[in-house]
RNA sequence: GCCCGGGUGGCGGAACUGGUAGACGCGUCGGACUCAAAAUCCGAUUCUGGUGACAGAGUGCGAGUUCGAGUCUCGCCCCGGGCACCA
């Protein structure tokens, strides 16, 4: 309870540099976001780490205000709050700055490690620094190694062939981000793909947990989960065997509309398929194009926009319901990665084929009618909607479901066809020709083949000391890293030297967050902490990551390491930071240092612009005046708290009689319902800091010199306004709370009450509509029934006029809201 | 191309479940204080007409549902995110 006692003489004015420091200092003396597990409710709230790609840009300082925020909202309500931080310290970048300066990745990264550490505690972000983690540290990235050769014993990663963007020039694979417009980004050249053996994990082992688990995530946003539910793309088929005139092996695909088999009029194939390999042996122009195909890479937009282009064999297929012969095509959009790599075409009932049915002046057959039941008009497009069959024999008339069961049923029969599910989900490529990552823990052995390396040999280390020059990965050229024994026959042999993708490494560092410092991949501590109750993280990581870090929580559970099935209770996807209406980029020179923000107006004033500017999940456009004006209501906060307590400091009331009094009483009272709700539950930092300044702006209206009641009535609003600024503006609330007479931490203060009795209101005012445009608005008792406030509604002078003496029709009350008179 | 978002004053945004469009902040204009300026404080500020009370229009465009639509439905346009090796 404060006291007059603890009265201290406050600076006039607010000087935010030397506030920071000190309070940040006073959090560093009591070990404030150091949490170990007790036996209070836990939060658990992750911002996604930071690539350390040198300092803090503006999208960092927006997404870790957003976390910390919910972290220190969440520690007032009493919960006991883990928030840490660390690096996802692999990636190019490293690779690309060693390579125009000289330095090597590791110390390149250490250093922008530290760098950005020191901007991070500037700000004042509550994060538990003891349990930092860099994913390049040998003990975070052996335990990835570790559940890989774990999953190697299991079948669950793989090697097969894949094709890589390859630079002929830098002889060196290239990122997709690498290759602009089909050529390297570095050296110009035309860039090829090739197929090398890469290693995979089965994802698509659990592409339906993943899927169906999608509904029992409450607190995600519903994009998130369509936009990961479409990426899975289940769906029920059928697999269709198509004899090749003249041929003993069948042409197999894979359809979701069989209804529309009879509509069949050409198949296309990918330039990969057997059949067309076994063609181009003997056609040269069919293998140059081929080729074409090929280099066009295989990135999904290219694949849907680039013109349809096809190359028609000299076998054909027979249709197995007609035995019609269909040609068949290579097609530069089916690729072999896709299902069987091999598609039967209906021009008239699919977009695509249509488009190239009228390039190469194939049939395109009507099979499906329209809404009407007539035959569609395929004159400009395809008819994609579902309907009744027609143009189909013995399946005329017959709807999807029924022509699908039928036709499925009669090939079925014959062996030619089997009902299959499908994803449109691939598994995840693991292997990078690069250096700067986790080498891949397996050994090649020319008599045993790969060979996963042993625990007890784990982690292998990246070796560090090493500068990359260009031209790809140093490691093979590196006889002390490559050369080993085979763990299993002890003779010479290889050690693998691609790395795994980063993603790797994201996708399970929330969990060893909670037991840093365990002697495997997690421990016990894991299930007090976890699942992360909210993740908060840019919507552009809506898929891959978050996929992969649903992939891997299920993988450590089924090891037997983690009892969560979901690492992600609730999330809340960033948007973009802007300047003039695009994102800040290096590249268009629109970017702005948060750095030179924080020393011209410190960091309380860049979180509370960060958090006032936009709701969390929209973009931000960025605004210098915006910060300025963030920065004058922090100095017009200061003011207030300096003049109240020149008045003398009080105890807070817990009623008020006066009229003046009672009206700022409810305004605070109404002020911290809204502010809990929109911090809470709805996340809307925006409208709770436009609450808290109307809030300021309803105290700096009341009288100066005033009695002691209102006195008292501003001192718990303003010990309001400060508990509820805090988690945003911790650095000045907490100054401002010791200034009101405290001699506590804000952060340590609860949260606080709105009280239901001082919100009443004895009269409210309603809208009068006539006829849905307003006329008027009336007061009228907040408990006033439909007949008083209809009645009191047609008394209004102006509401009268524009009733002009009709009959009303009709009145409808909104309680507390409106009238409507219908006349 | 496909999947997912978004579009509201001069600007950022508010309107949460179909019920007062424009809260809050910025900017601008006017005023106070000052020798003056800065800072600060007060007032005005969607557009059009009107001294005014008030009236009409208005949430990317075009239809529709409803007593009532920024909000729901259908069809478009534009901007952003993702598309599997950027993170």
């Amino acid at each position: 309870m404060s006291s007059a006692g603890l009265f201290r003489a406050m600076e006039p004015s607010y000087r935010f540099d030397t506030i920071e420091s000190d309070v940040q200092r006073r959090w560093a003396d009591a070990d404030a976001f150091r949490v170990v597990a007790d036996d209070r409710e836990k939060f658990y709230c992750l911002s996604m780490f930071p690539y350390p790609s040198g300092k803090l840009h503006m999208g960092h300082v927006r997404n870790y205000t957003i976390g910390d925020v919910i972290s220190r909202y969440h520690r007032m309500c009493g919960r006991n709050v883990l928030q840490p931080m660390g690096w996802d310290a692999f990636g190019l970048p490293a690779e690309n700055a060693a390579i125009k300066n000289g330095v090597p990745p590791a110390q390149w990264t250490r250093e922008n490690i530290a760098a950005m550490r020191g901007q991070l505690k500037q700000l004042g972000f509550a994060y538990d620094w003891s349990r930092e983690i860099a994913t390049c540290d040998p003990d975070y990235y052996r335990w990835e190694q570790w559940l890989f050769t774990k999953l190697f014993e299991q079948g669950l990663v793989y090697r097969r062939e894949s094709v890589v963007n390859w630079d002929p020039v830098d002889q060196t694979v290239l990122a997709n981000e690498q290759v602009v417009d089909g050529r390297g980004w570095r050296s110009g050249a035309i860039v090829e793909q090739r197929a090398i053996p890469q290693w995979f994990a089965r994802i698509t082992d659990y592409a339906d947990e993943l899927l169906d688990d999608l509904d029992g995530l409450d607190g995600w946003p519903d994009a998130v989960k369509t936009m990961q539910a479409n990426w899975i793309g289940r769906s029920t088929g059928l697999e269709i065997d198509f004899d090749v005139a003249g041929q003993d092996t069948p042409l197999t695909v894979y359809t979701t509309r069989p209804d529309t088999l009879h509509g069949v009029t050409y198949m296309a194939l990918a330039a990969d398929h057997p059949l067309v390999a076994a063609a181009a042996d003997t056609d040269a122009e069919l293998a140059a194009f081929c080729e074409e195909c090929r280099r066009a890479g295989t990135a999904e937009a290219g694949l849907e926009t680039r013109d349809k282009k096809g190359y028609r064999l000299p076998i054909e297929a027979v249709h197995p319901l007609s035995g019609a012969r269909l040609p068949i095509f290579v097609a530069n959009f089916v690729l072999m990665g896709y299902g069987t790599g091999a598609v039967m075409s209906v021009p008239g009932h699919d977009q695509r084929d249509w488009e190239f049915a009228t390039a190469y002046d194939l049939p395109i057959v009507p099979v499906i009618a329209d809404a009407e039941g007539n035959t569609p008009d395929i004159s400009s497009a395809a008819a994609v909607e579902k309907g009744v069959l027609i143009n189909s024999g013995e399946d005329d008339g017959k709807t999807f479901e029924q022509a699908f069961g039928d036709i499925a049923d009669r090939l079925e029969a014959r062996g030619t066809a089997r009902r299959k599910t499908q994803y449109r989900l691939r598994d995840w490529g693991l292997s990078r020709q690069r250096y700067w990552g986790a080498p891949i823990p397996i050994i090649h052995c020319d008599d045993c083949g790969p060979v996963a390396v042993p625990e007890s040999d784990l982690p292998v280390v990246l070796p560090e000391n090493v500068t990359p020059e260009g031209a790809g990965s140093p490691l093979p050229d590196m006889p002390e890293f490559v050369n080993c024994t085979c763990p299993q026959c002890g003779r010479d042999a290889r050690r693998e030297t691609d790395t795994f993708d980063t993603f790797m490494e994201s996708s399970w560092y929330f969990a060893r967050f909670t037991c840093p410092d365990a002697d495997s991949m997690i421990d016990d501590r894991a299930h007090y902490w976890m699942p992360v109750d909210q993740y908060v993280g840019g919507i552009e990581h809506a898929i891959l990551h978050l996929l992969y870090a649903r992939f891997f929580q299920k993988l450590m559970r089924d090891v037997g390491l983690a009892r969560a099935d979901e690492p992600f209770k609730a999330l809340l996807t960033q948007g973009m930071v802007l300047k003039d209406g695009a994102k800040m980029s290096k590249s268009k020179g629109n970017t702005v240092d948060p750095q030179a923000l924080i020393e011209t107006y410190g960091a309380d004033t860049v979180r509370l612009f960060s958090m006032f500017a936009a709701p969390p999940d929209q973009s931000l456009e960025w605004s210098e005046s915006g910060v300025e004006g963030a920065h004058r209501f922090l100095n017009r906060l200061w003011r207030l708290v300096a003049t109240h307590v020149d008045n003398g400091l009080v105890a807070p009331a817990t009623g008020a009689e006066g009229e003046a009094a009672a009206e700022l009483r409810r305004k605070t009272h109404e002020t911290i319902a809204k502010v809990g709700d929109d911090v809470g539950r709805r996340h809307t930092f925006n409208t709770a800091i436009a609450a808290v300044m109307e809030l300021a702006n309803a105290i700096g209206r009341v009288e100066e010199t005033c009695d002691a009641e209102t006195q008292a009535v501003r001192q718990e609003s303003l010990e309001a306004i400060i508990k509820m600024l805090a988690p945003i503006a911790p650095h000045i609330c907490d100054a401002l709370w010791r200034a009101l007479g405290h001699d506590t931490l804000v952060m340590a203060e609860a949260w606080p009450v709105a009280e239901a009795a001082a919100q009443v209101r004895e009269s409210i005012t309603l809208v009068v509509q006539v006829n849905g445009k307003v006329r008027a608005r009336i007061d009228v008792p907040a408990d006033a029934d439909r007949d008083t406030v209809a009645r009191t509604a047609v008394e209004d002078v102006n509401v009268a006029r524009h009733i002009d003496g009709q009959p009303i029709k009709k009145t409808i009350v909104v309680p507390g809201k409106l009238v409507n008179l219908v006349v």
